[in-house]
DNA sequence: TCTGGGGTCCTAGGACCC
DNA sequence: TCTGGGGTCCTAGGACCC
């Protein structure tokens, strides 16, 4: 048995944590650039604003019903989400940590009878240590403790705690749900289903396997399986080495120049550096892309990208800079708008583990960066981001993404420690 | 005017091998 | 006249998730 842990709108309920006020308003949560929405109340569902509206689309509706709206402050919703996560695994033997917001926990375990307490005795310690409601969906496979899930937070009767212990329950929301809202189901596959007839979860379940896997390939036969009941989908609880480390940013402002990309290109380069530092892993190849955006209808449209071996892989920001400001150079074209950019790291390997070349500079050269990169980083964590960094960044960064709304960093900045009134 | 960011996996087709 | 079968690797594009 399963149980899936999921934050009830956990970006909105990590500043509500912090801001009782916010309690019973309508509160939305924007993405990077304060460009979408990303996370809503209740009452924000209420009154119609939409996951994934643009912000300037729904401007009216916010003003309207004094909607309150934060920019997103990822560092404290993963601080918040690490917490919650201590709290979980207190509660099972293994736990998948799915998102930030979501965990699967073995409930194999457990008696029948004893499973449905202690989903409550979990809902209950983790809003009493950290303030974050959470609902909790008991199946036997992942895919059905998702739809359990989602039965516990749809139906105020359930108390945040929904369990599949009958095939009676199972048909009835199976019966309920569009295939659109299965878990593995998106908006493509689920148009397909709709052309042969198929709608809701329960079609899916009584319709052909060969149907299905013609119709949704190899992966869509499992969800229906796993609809079924046949587990197909283990507990992940040591996922796999990650295959890429990437950032992006959309820019504030209009950026058409060499200078203020590479700032941008070398400011990203140093923040996935830093992550692939605290994974303790090295880079093999690094591509750089650029985007004028597809939204502008009257400015000409430029994608392009660039890629370069990286030998031997590296993880330190000084070298990994001198890679991407010449694949940039060399896909930059004047004249254009650009919107974003950004910069993706592969073929990555244990950092100490990287394959040298017979010709390679000394190795005396690398420890020397890589002590460097150390440095900054103690530095960074200690002092703040930010404190020291490599002058390629830029000082002014005018091209740095809008985030107009941002609540402190409540839980790891010693300044910006909440204040009990 | 203003539209996010970070991931993984599958599939089909082409090139190649014997 | 009749032209097989089995495999790998790579890539681009498409699907999904949060």
């Amino acid at each position: 048995m399963f149980a899936l842990v999921d934050c009830n709108n956990f970006y909105v309920s990590c500043e509500r944590a912090f801001d009782p006020k916010l309690e019973g308003k309508p509160v939305v949560v924007l993405s990077n650039n304060d460009g979408c929405i990303v996370a809503r109340s209740e009452e924000a569902k209420a009154i119609g604003i939409g996951m994934g509206n643009p912000f300037f689309q729904v401007r009216d509706v916010i003003d309207r019903y004094d909607v309150r709206v934060f920019s997103s402050n990822y560092t404290l919703y993963g601080d918040m989400s690490n917490r919650v996560m201590s709290i979980l695994s207190e509660f099972a033997p293994e736990i998948e940590i799915y998102s930030i917001d979501e965990a699967f926990l073995d409930f194999s375990h457990l008696k029948s009878g004893r499973m449905e307490p202690l989903a409550c005795e979990i809902r209950k310690r983790v809003g009493q240590w950290t303030g974050i409601p959470v609902s909790i969906g008991i199946a036997k496979t992942k895919t059905l403790a998702k739809l359990a899930n989602r039965t516990a937070k749809k139906n105020p009767l359930s108390g945040g705690v929904f369990l599949f212990d009958n095939d009676e329950k199972i048909k009835a929301s199976l019966a309920k749900t569009e295939t659109a809202d299965i878990w593995g189901i998106g908006r493509n596959l689920s148009l397909r289903l709709k052309k042969e007839g198929i709608h809701t979860a329960l079609d899916m379940v009584n319709a052909e396997d060969s149907k299905i896997r013609r119709l949704l390939g190899i992966c869509g036969l499992r969800t229906v399986m796993e609809l079924r009941g046949t587990p197909c989908i283990k507990l992940d609880d040591a996922p796999a080495q990650r295959k890429s480390v990437c950032c992006s940013r959309s820019f504030g402002k209009d950026v058409s120049t060499l200078e203020d990309l590479s700032e941008a290109v070398s400011l990203y380069t140093a923040d996935a550096a830093e992550r692939l530092r605290h994974e303790k892993l090295s880079a093999g190849l690094v591509t750089v892309f650029l985007d004028t955006g597809i939204f502008r209808k009257k400015c000409p449209y430029y994608f392009n990208s660039a890629s370069h071996e990286i030998l031997p892989p590296s993880n330190s920001t000084g070298e990994l800079i001198r890679y991407t400001l010449p694949l940039l150079k060399g896909i930059f074209r004047k004249d254009f708008i650009y919107k974003k950019a950004g910069i993706i790291f592969t073929e990555l390997v244990p950092a100490g583990a990287e394959q040298l070349g017979l010709f390679d500079r000394k190795s005396a050269d690398l420890a020397k960066s890589c002590m460097l990169s150390e440095t900054i980083d103690s530095i960074n964590r200690r002092f703040g981001d930010g404190s020291v960094f490599y002058a390629s960044e830029g000082v002014s960064k005018s091209w740095a993404m809008a985030r107009e709304r941002c609540s402190p960093h409540y839980t790891t900045r010693w300044a910006e420690l909440p204040e009990a009134g």
